[in-house]
DNA sequence: GGGCACATGTAAGCTGTTACATGATTAA
DNA sequence: TTAATCATGTAACAGCTTACATGTGCCC
């Protein structure tokens, strides 16, 4: 996939479902992809800039002063289908945790159990995270035509954050338990 | 965490277990760390020469000409140890996945099924995977040494292969299944 | 002698973040 | 009036990948 191709489909994907300033497109990435996805306004302009050059978004005065609403066009809506029919691109593993718990032989108990205590509750207030967020789904207006797909999204959420608590359980029982029973 | 501070992490931690070439430091990574870790040659050798310059490592001749053995030293492994007590830098989300997903309603039907038969065998080859290693893991010299911690970060990638499996026959029910039934 | 695995390193370039700079509008 | 939020944009830099350049040693 091409030069900020990724980030072009989340922002002509945010535009098909309203017309947003720069700003707007921001808050919409962090508030209903913020648990899959992540952009920063060092990308957004640019890429809107770009998306303008190529004809695939309009801009147009917006509220206030200075500032610009973009409104995806039919090209644009084209180019999405195309992005989003493309294979999504694997970013390479690099998981911190697990690098921690390969080595943790270098690592004492105590340090140990408290990286496995803030995976935990990370895990779990992302659970709560997403029961919110499904609570709320349906007042969302794009609810009718994206409600479906959002809420598989949120599931595979779910079902990751029910993974690692059932790992941290695990491990700590593997790692962590002390050696209480007397020998024979 | 400072710069570069993950991959030599990661170049201390295999070093820890043996003195190794850098060509070697990078099939160490790839194959015990390769399920949840990657480092490319473009890193691996300018941090070498950084930890050497630092004197956390030491380089003394190889097996071959113009080969270079890397050794960790005391301070090396007391940096290690340090940087792995520090907390993991989550790395901002960008599932390419779960962004087609969202936005599935732009999909058309197949494309969609394809995506979930994609993320389906990918998950079903990480598990053959991870059986393979985990029935070669015993004949791993530093198996004695680091055996169940390895244990345990091949266990986090089954459990969140298995969430991965449950989530596409989940997600296939509800964004795929035809509308078979009659209505009343 | 040809091909492959071993071995080292650099340079260019892409992606993305962070910090900075600027200013308008609104609510307390 | 002052703080927060809305709004736009750029510049510097960090991190990483890829391609390139170079050569050794072994096996067929």
């Amino acid at each position: 996939m091409a030069r900020q191709a990724q980030t072009a489909t989340a922002v002509l994907g945010v535009l098909s479902i309203e017309d947003l300033t720069g700003y707007e497109v921001r808050q919409a990435i962090t508030s209903v992809l913020g648990h899959f996805w992540h952009e920063s306004f060092g990308q957004i302009y640019p890429t809107l800039a770009e998306l303008v050059r190529d004809g695939l978004v309009s801009a147009g005065p917006g509220d206030r002063a200075r500032s610009t609403r973009y409104r995806i066009t039919a090209s644009g809506r084209a180019r999405l289908r195309k992005l989003l029919a493309e294979p999504p691109e694997s970013q390479a593993p690099r998981n911190g945790l697990l690098l921690r718990i390969f080595f943790g032989r270098s690592l004492d108990d105590e340090a140990l159990a408290d990286l496995l205590d803030d995976v935990e509750s990370q895990a779990g207030s992302k659970l709560a995270t997403y029961s919110e967020i499904r609570d709320g789904i349906g007042d969302d207006p794009s609810f009718p035509v994206h409600g479906r797909y959002w809420e598989a999204t949120l599931r595979a959420g779910e079902l990751a954050a029910e993974a690692q608590l059932r790992w941290v359980a695990e491990t700590r029982a593997a790692l962590l338990t002390p050696a209480t029973l007397p020998p024979l």
